[in-house]
DNA sequence: ATCCACCTTCCAGCAACTGGAAGGTCAAGC
DNA sequence: GCTTGACCTTCCAGTTGCTGGAAGGTGGAT
């Protein structure tokens, strides 16, 4: 499929999409025109690429994601570390995001109204629960 | 207090701690030597921004996060709409942690030295569950 | 007085896009 | 078969969000 129909079904303007080819995340296929052509299974890279970069992974995290996917090194004692370090950052990310969800909640529903500052809840978020 | 020990205590380094000052994200006061001078609201609000920002949100929305903690504008319907906004989004990025990290769970345990490509994993992963 | 670790501003560079120009491709309609 | 318009290509410049380094001021300890 064309550049279109990947950012389409990714979710990533193909100007992005692009950019992930020069630095080498991707290899798509060319057709006798010169047109990209994307795979399924380049489709489902990008889309993950879309998903951990905007859960803040960083282009060079998301590299070593992607690596974890393919054969090369596979059952190496590396790529179990790079796993399980990114199984904690994870972890934490998730117990960050439900605290921010818990004083969003809080401002929402149960502090509506209250004059501030010195509201407890900015403390409580800050405090990283 | 100074901005080494605002940057040791909300995990920012002092660059960006200074950076987040020129956008207009904190105001911290001026002592006579004409140093940052950082009470405990402006800690909580950079332990706030440091982790926002690595959960994927963009200075402008944790601009936006931010000014839901202010007096200004607070019980309007705005800023109800981006509080619900940002609940979404952040229900939506739980989620993605939450199927990445099955995925990483899956791979270092029931994975391991399979064979592949077409390991059903990557596909699963792609579909966001 | 002199360290040394801290702070200041300013300017340059990097990461990760993003927009726009200039031009090639292709299916559809006259 | 020629044009129109929506797609695609490369390339280069600009933006965002930092990050490093130079050049210099501050302040407590020896």
């Amino acid at each position: 499929m064309n550049i279109g129909e990947a950012s389409e079904r990714s979710g990533l303007p193909s100007k992005t999409i692009r950019y992930y080819e020069d630095i080498g995340l991707i290899r798509p296929e060319r057709g006798g025109n010169g047109y990209r052509d994307y795979a399924a299974t380049d489709v489902h890279k990008l889309r993950f690429l879309q998903r951990s970069r905007g859960l803040g992974f960083s282009v060079e995290e998301c590299r070593q994601l992607l690596a974890l996917y393919e054969d090369k090194s596979r059952a190496s004692a590396d790529v179990k570390d790079i796993a399980e370090t990114k199984l904690a950052e994870i972890d934490r990310k998730i117990r960050d995001l439900s605290n921010l969800r818990r004083t969003l909640v809080h401002l929402v529903h149960a502090c509506r109204g209250n004059d501030r500052p010195d509201c407890p809840i900015l403390e409580e978020l800050s405090d990283g629960g």
